[in-house]
DNA sequence: ACTAGCCACTTTTTT
DNA sequence: AGTGGCTAGT
């Protein structure tokens, strides 16, 4: 039906009215705002405001629908509707008759699914929702891919065969069933290491491949065995009702697959989909995607894909290089304009970047300045690079930056142990995000597998976690003996404990089993009767834990402050959950990660791995380890595409800073108890040498701060190891630089050349001047004269 | 059944 | 280097 010229005056207007309520976007951001209908894909290059986009976006649909593209009016427009839409655009004002013409399609908050990499990421798109659009923003499911399946198959896990109340099983308890099995079937775990093992069988969960599919096409012995570890395993899992964090992902696909009813709830539910760091999702995942999204493909996927960093664990790149082609018709939108870094961070991460040949290209640009170059910092060991961070730190806060917004960020998290150290001595405060996890601990494992054998009884291996925790004369032989007779007649070993007495062979243990039972009805009752506060304190008392551990001592003692810590966890939980119980505490502890409870107003320097450090920015950034070895990592150094993820990496690194960056290596460091000597990253040649500075420091002392204890003043740089190392010629500006040599510096006056480092086109100089100490120069910068 | 002491392994990165 | 698992001895 053709439209009048005053509907289409006023859809016209309509378009002008949305644009202008986003202005404050630029055009680019804008245009990936306003497309709401059919598949997009918005690459996003690192800083460049896509959070405000997603954010924007939902805001777009929960005002206005999809009536930016749509030429529907919810009803007849006259020629005063026109003049007050038009007023509008002058003043700003919707006029209440015309404000139902502004919205088209029936967009609800819970039509909207938007899917974030972490929880922490979930938390803030509602927040920042929240305060676009107001309490209705709360209703939009903004969750990971985890936590939504978690919550498709509490109410579906059935149709699988899984209980309700599932249990969630950590990387950790993987491990255990998976060391069980190998015992049970007599399979050496020196020729079928464990970890290789359970990660092949999450890469077959991430392809979709069942165990009886491995089975079928194993041919080779060593395939044969991981297809029967796999099915095993599953079985296992199914027996105990639990998932592991591959399994949520895996069968939530199977689920949507194999039942329509459910894919076409869900399908009609999310009108609107948005993935966040879609370049880090698996095949499963996308597929996930893709049974969700409806016949109206309103699907929009944002991500960069020079920052996937997750290969190890099944994301696959081709999701996002392919994704124009698994949905025709996809609008592409770049965000290039980075509003974070300065263009001397931002440049670097672009140099770094291209030398990598499996990705779509993009440049990234910013009207942002120059600002300082990046630092370059070497040290012997890495105790003394820990001391270097630590004095440009204190530096840097001198000048003004809190030190909440630096951030020191490494390879693996056993770096953080050197830098820990020194920090502490010298009285930085400093909070290390990742590691070993607070629900990690063995005393907080215990107290939550006593909560999870309440949730599911048939949880055999969390039973087996705490049966005779304290010690309850429950041994390794009655454990086995348990085990057997639960799983010969397909039962949960809770139920053989409870008719202990039926069994001959248990009758030496009857009373401790007997014993171990009334404890558990006990706490089944608290339970029912009460809080999840008075829960957990009763499984601290009643079990007997808080008397063993204080009896353990001091070492007990701080346990048992971990153990009080959980309770105010639980106590926080309670009042910030009104419909909260135990399953789904349970499932949060299980998901959450550190990153998570990154509290970003705590004023400490902030250590985490490069991995974790995804999706923030701080001022100041601090990159450790710059070695070959390290960064790159040992087992990526010669294998292209493991190089290229490392690179990726190092871009994420690189692209977190705002104003500073200092890339760090060490000339020998301490690794799995050894010392080794790496070489200098290669990562670090690729840098382009117009922005890495010259090391003239003005000359100042460094002031010490509150936070610089005493004994850390004496900063040596360039010890005598360096100048044994083998002297390397530097070739440039016809001068040739060898250790030994005596120059003299505009600045610093005469030194002699203490090392000669290669790097980039250019030669790092470390030069012990005779009245100003040692410096680090480069041969081409510095005004430098051979004497 | 429990404990002490020894050995081996870890190391990528995480939901 | 540190931790956690295993063995052997009580």
């Amino acid at each position: 039906m053709a439209l009048t010229r005053t509907e289409n005056s006023f859809i016209e207007l309509r378009k002008q009215y949305i644009e202008k309520r986003f202005s404050n976007l630029n055009p680019v951001q804008r245009s990936a705002v306003l497309k709401t209908e059919g598949p997009l894909l918005i690459l996003a290059g690192a800083g460049s405001g896509k959070t405000t986009v997603v954010v924007n976006r939902i805001c777009c649909l929960l005002e206005f629908g999809n009536a930016y593209e749509s030429d529907e009016l919810a009803r007849p427009v006259t020629d005063k509707d026109v003049e007050e839409l038009r007023n509008a655009l002058e003043t700003g004002e919707l006029t209440s008759s015309i404000r139902p013409l502004m919205k088209t399609g029936v967009i609800k908050p819970w039509n909207i699914l938007a899917i974030t990499f972490t929880n922490k990421a979930a938390g803030e798109l509602k927040n920042r929702i929240e305060a676009a659009v107001g309490s209705d923003g709360l209703d939009v499911f903004a969750s990971t891919f985890h936590s939504a399946c978690v919550r498709f198959l509490r109410s579906d896990a059935e149709l699988l065969g899984f209980p309700r109340s599932f249990t969630i099983y950590d990387t950790d308890d993987s491990k255990r069933v998976m060391k069980e099995i190998m015992k049970d079937l007599s399979i050496d775990d020196k020729l079928f290491p464990l970890n290789p093992q359970l990660s092949k069988i999450g890469r077959y969960k991430d392809s979709m491949t069942s165990p009886e599919e491995v089975t079928a096409t194993a041919k080779e012995y060593r395939d044969r065995v991981t297809a029967k570890l796999y099915s095993e395993y599953q079985k296992r899992l199914k027996q105990a009702g639990a998932f592991d964090f591959d399994d949520l992902i895996y069968f939530t696909v199977r689920l949507l697959r194999e039942h329509e009813e459910v894919r076409e709830k869900y399908q009609r539910r999310f009108k609107y989909i948005m993935v966040d760091e879609y370049q880090d999702t698996s095949y499963a995942q996308s597929l996930l995607v893709r049974l969700l999204t409806g016949s109206e493909r309103n699907l929009c996927v944002v991500g960069d894909d020079d920052q996937s960093i997750y290969r190890f664990r099944g994301a696959t790149i081709e999701n996002i290089l392919g994704f124009e082609n698994t949905f025709s018709n996809t609008k592409t939108i770049r965000l290039e304009q980075n509003y974070r870094s300065t263009s001397h961070i931002l440049n670097s991460a672009n140099s770094v970047i291209k030398n990598n040949k499996g990705r779509k290209g993009k440049t990234l640009w910013t009207n942002n300045g120059d600002g300082d170059k990046i630092k370059i910092i070497c040290s012997d060991t890495e105790q003394e690079e820990a001391e270097l961070i630590a004095k440009q730190i204190t530096d840097n806060l001198n000048s003004g930056i809190r030190l909440k917004n630096q951030a020191v960020l490494y390879r693996m998290n056993a770096q953080s142990n050197a830098i820990e150290n020194y920090f502490a001595r010298a009285g930085i405060p400093y909070r290390v995000i990742g590691g070993q996890r607070f629900f990690d601990r063995a005393e907080i494992k215990d107290m939550i597998a006593y909560m999870c054998i309440v949730s599911n009884p048939a949880d055999d291996l969390r039973l087996q976690r705490i049966i005779n925790k304290p010690s309850r004369k429950i041994g390794a032989a009655t454990i086995g003996e348990l085990s057997r007779i639960a799983d010969g007649l397909g039962v949960p070993m809770l139920e053989v404990i409870r008719d202990a007495d039926d069994f001959e062979t248990l009758s030496k243990a009857s009373n401790a089993l007997k014993n171990f039972y009334r404890i558990y009805q006990k706490l089944c009752d608290t339970l029912e009767n009460g809080t999840l506060e008075d829960f957990v304190r009763d499984i601290i008392d009643s079990t007997g834990y808080r008397a063993m551990l204080t009896a353990e001592g001091d070492e007990g003692e701080t346990r048992l402050q971990n153990v009080e810590e959980l309770i105010s966890t639980v106590k926080q939980y309670e009042q910030e959950n009104e419909d909260g119980d135990l399953d789904r505490f349970l499932e949060q502890v299980a998901l959450v990660s550190d990153i998570d409870s990154y509290d970003e107003n705590t004023d400490a320097v902030v250590m985490m791995t490069l991995h974790s450090a995804k999706g923030l920015e701080f001022d100041c950034v601090y990159i450790a380890g710059m070695e070959e070895g390290i960064f790159p990592g040992e087992l990526s150094r010669f294998d292209e595409r493991e190089t290229e993820e490392e690179r990726r990496l190092c871009y994420v690194g690189i692209t977190r800073a705002k104003k500073k960056l200092t890339l760090s290596y060490s000339k020998s460091r301490m690794l799995f108890g050894q010392t080794r000597r790496n070489r200098i990253s290669r990562f670090l040649d690729e840098l382009p040498p117009e922005c890495v500075e010259l090391p003239v420091e003005p000359e100042r002392k460094i002031e010490r701060t509150d936070y610089r204890s005493r004994n850390s003043g004496s900063v040596t740089l360039g010890s005598q190891a360096s100048s044994i190392r083998q002297p390397k010629p530097a070739v440039k500006n016809n001068a040739v630089y060898m250790v030994g040599d005596r120059v003299n510096h505009r600045v610093f006056g005469d030194g002699t050349i203490l090392s000669v480092t290669e790097l980039s086109s250019d030669m790092l100089l470390e030069i012990d001047f005779d009245t100003r100490g040692v410096k680090k120069t480069m041969a081409n910068y510095a005004p430098l004269k051979k004497l």
